[in-house]
DNA sequence: GTCTATAGATCGATAGAC
DNA sequence: GTCTATCGATCTATAGAC
């Protein structure tokens, strides 16, 4: 076996640690927020020791803004490809809110807004960075697209992106407080069709060209 | 001095002890949280002594479900008069969006709305209660009136309590999130004003018969 | 790197004197 | 009721042996 490979094992068992705790951390941040969350915790579920956690992360509030930022990254990742601007605009929007609204209604998503929340007095950068992660990214790329609509004289909207804003949160705003209390029932697919369809119908004529 | 005033009198200054401790664990609990408070902070802020506290109360769990059924008392309350039925469709729901959101914005409630979210994992029924005091009676009534508008032909709307939701969140939704997040610039009144403005010209012109 | 042990500090809750 | 003192538990962070 050469250095190369031996090497190259060494960093990939790295890796796999670090992995590991940023898993176990990951779970009991979003379960128990980030006074609530123990350091034992995470150790005794991914394995290792105290020192690689303090080795790798600094301490607890480094171990918390990576496995935020990480959280982040996978968020609205699927949103990456529903736009398709050549379909009607009925359907764009139905694409594209039905695909925001199931990954941020997910689980993940929203433990993450609601340590997000809890934590933003403590750390003010972490709740604009899943801010913008979260709705806003969606909000500005759906605002581009409908500022292309209005360009094409198919909306009369005078604002894109408040239309964009105020349109997202017809979908996902009540069934998004909903999830974060947890009170039942949780949104299933069949109620977030439902909704997208309702405001739909009420976003296209109140802003769509006849 | 009879029997009865000095009773009053005492009756009052366990009265005037138990507000003290009440407002001072209202604000260190929404600052901080409930694993983030700490009873420390609150007595050194409201005088008195623990002994006083976990007679009151029991311990910080009851402290904790106390405060905050006062705080959702008090947050919609200047809701009440909101609703005149005999005022045009769109005065009615201009006023009622705006006084919902210059309630539900005010920092108090969202501060509230935080904290109840993040310990909705705890305290299941807390969750549920702060949901019911807050969006879900706003929502109620502006149901109530939207079926009305309905009954009067005023409103082609499939489901009033439906469309109430969608209508406040129009409104709320991304306002809220941003002062959930502490994300700069905190809405002004003129700015929930405006996007009152907007979200009653969607709503109605895809919601109103002409 | 991993483990154990422990320092150092904080906090919830109780007991007892006044 | 109020105060002081304190117990017992918990948690972060560090130190040292292997």
């Amino acid at each position: 076996m050469s250095k190369q490979a031996a090497l190259g094992v060494r960093v990939s068992r790295l890796e796999a640690r670090r992995e590991a705790i940023l898993a176990a951390a990951t779970a009991a941040f979003l379960e128990h927020g980030f006074a609530g969350a123990t350091l034992d915790d995470v150790i005794a579920s991914a394995g290792g020791s105290r020192a690689t956690v303090y080795a790798q992360f600094g301490n607890k509030e480094g171990l918390f803004a990576a496995i935020i930022a990480g959280v982040c990254d996978r968020m609205l990742a699927p949103l990456d490809a529903a736009i398709d601007a050549g379909r009607p605009l009925a359907d764009v929007l139905r694409a594209f809110a039905l695909r925001y609204a199931t990954a941020f209604l997910e689980p993940g998503s929203v433990a993450l807004f609601r340590v997000a929340a809890a934590e933003s007095g403590r750390f003010p950068e972490l709740g604009r960075r899943v801010f913008a992660a979260g709705p806003e990214v969606a909000a500005a790329r759906l605002g581009d697209y409908l500022a292309g609509a209005k360009r094409r004289r198919e909306l009369k909207v005078r604002h894109p992106a408040i239309a964009a804003r105020i349109f997202l949160e017809m979908i996902t705003g009540d069934l998004h407080k909903r999830a974060l209390f947890g009170v039942p029932p949780a949104p299933s697919p069949a109620e977030i069709e439902e909704v997208v369809e309702a405001a739909v119908a009420i976003f296209l004529s109140g802003c769509a060209r006849p």
